[in-house]
DNA sequence: CGAACAATTGATCCTCATCAAACCTTGTGG
DNA sequence: CCACAAGGTTTGATGAGGATCAATTGTTCG
């Protein structure tokens, strides 16, 4: 099903194009649908395409030569990703984007994107705020990690998702679709620890859990724990 | 000492800069110096300025609020520094920039800088490139931090800053000037353990310590330490 | 020379990672 | 509709890797 040129506007980057510059945005990508834990590319692979996240979820993360794996970040529809590795020439993928569940995403060849921008001064510059805050959240992901402790880092994480990806449900509850693994990645521990750190958690009343799935009763609380000092 | 414009030129990003537009940083800019162990700016101030390094040397870091501190780079001459947080308006910077010896720096105004990439696209290029490469190495880190043990940890951090900052000394060796506690902030860890392991390494003759100094005998021996699997 | 600061080293303790085993949940096919 | 497989989760036991604390020993510089 081939994408509407307009709704690429959603795409932080293209906030301010052009109906033209969208039109050919499209007409110069392709579509890649890809099934669950399918990758749209590899750590190591050339970076030859910007991909722009049509629909489903995806995560991006690194592995060391050991196959340890971080997730850098998830990925929402009419995200890019795969932008980093495009800005230099024959530049390299620094991380693989792999899908969470059936997912389509337009691929735009990095040299194309690249010819835009010399003509389009709005184009860098939204890449370059783009990159900025991925840079700050980088920092201070990496401060996390270098300073707190786990059970404060698995509680940023989970409001860090709360706000991407949360989705509420009726009773106002908030909902989150993630593996105990997931949350491994993405505060760098194991799931065997957050499964602990979740489970403490249900017991005074924060959360509910659930396979794959964290409901969260008292943000409030969460907070606390991710900001309290001691 | 006022800066000569033409210098600036060594800034990554004003390569392509005309001279006037270089004259006209200077001329808009304001010349900061600061002696050893002060700070050109602190987190959480608004961030009014972008900082070109002069002379001598900073180093970027952030601190939690219960005030340990890590380090995100360091800042050589003619290196930009406090950009992250002058792409948006009203931002505060996200890190403190402390002078590691007495240095100077040239202070532009963030909206000069703002108003300038309107209308020179090579600008914010320039700064996109700068933030994928400092978003790339904090995406290591990360993994890094997250993934590896101390001592390989300590490795690379002592490999990253002889790329950057190592002095070859007449004898083939390498000089790099840290504290055990520089050092660990860049790593994750304590001073105690950075002093442990250097001790260790002294004994395997891979390095020399001294007081805020280490000397690299044999790059390969650590190379081997930060990239070795097991 | 003495003060201030940097580094070393030993002893101790604590947080988490790791391993193993059992238990749930979900979806599939007979 | 049940049985079973596959994958996700929980929980306990154990131990390693570093952090922390304390005391001592350099080093530098006024």
């Amino acid at each position: 099903m081939p994408v509407d040129p307009l709704r690429l506007r959603q795409t932080d980057m293209f906030h301010q194009a052009t109906d033209d510059d969208l039109r050919l945005l499209v007409q110069n990508g392709i579509e890649r649908s890809v099934e669950e834990g399918e990758f749209f590319f590899l750590q190591g692979d050339p970076a030859r395409h910007v991909y722009i996240l049509t629909s489903g979820r995806a995560k991006l993360m690194q592995t060391n030569r050991a196959g340890q794996q971080v997730n850098l970040r998830t990925i929402n529809e009419w995200q890019t990703f795969g932008a980093l590795g495009s800005v230099r020439e024959n530049a390299t993928y620094p991380a693989s984007a792999q899908a969470l569940e059936q997912s389509s995403a337009l691929a735009i060849k990095s040299e194309t994107l690249h010819d835009m921008m010399e003509t389009r001064p709005y184009l860098s510059f939204e890449l370059m705020k783009l990159m900025t805050t991925y840079l700050q959240e980088m920092q201070e992901r990496y401060r996390e990690l270098a300073t707190e402790k786990v059970e404060r880092r698995i509680a940023r994480a989970v409001l860090r998702l709360t706000g991407q990806m949360g989705t509420k449900t009726k009773d106002g509850k908030i909902e989150l679709a993630f593996t105990r693994q997931d949350l491994a990645e993405m505060s760098g521990t194991t799931l065997y620890t957050v499964s602990r750190v979740l489970s403490e958690w249900e017991k005074h009343d924060l959360v509910e859990t659930g396979r794959e799935r964290v409901l969260i009763r008292n943000p409030h609380g969460l907070v606390q724990i991710a900001e309290e000092l001691e």
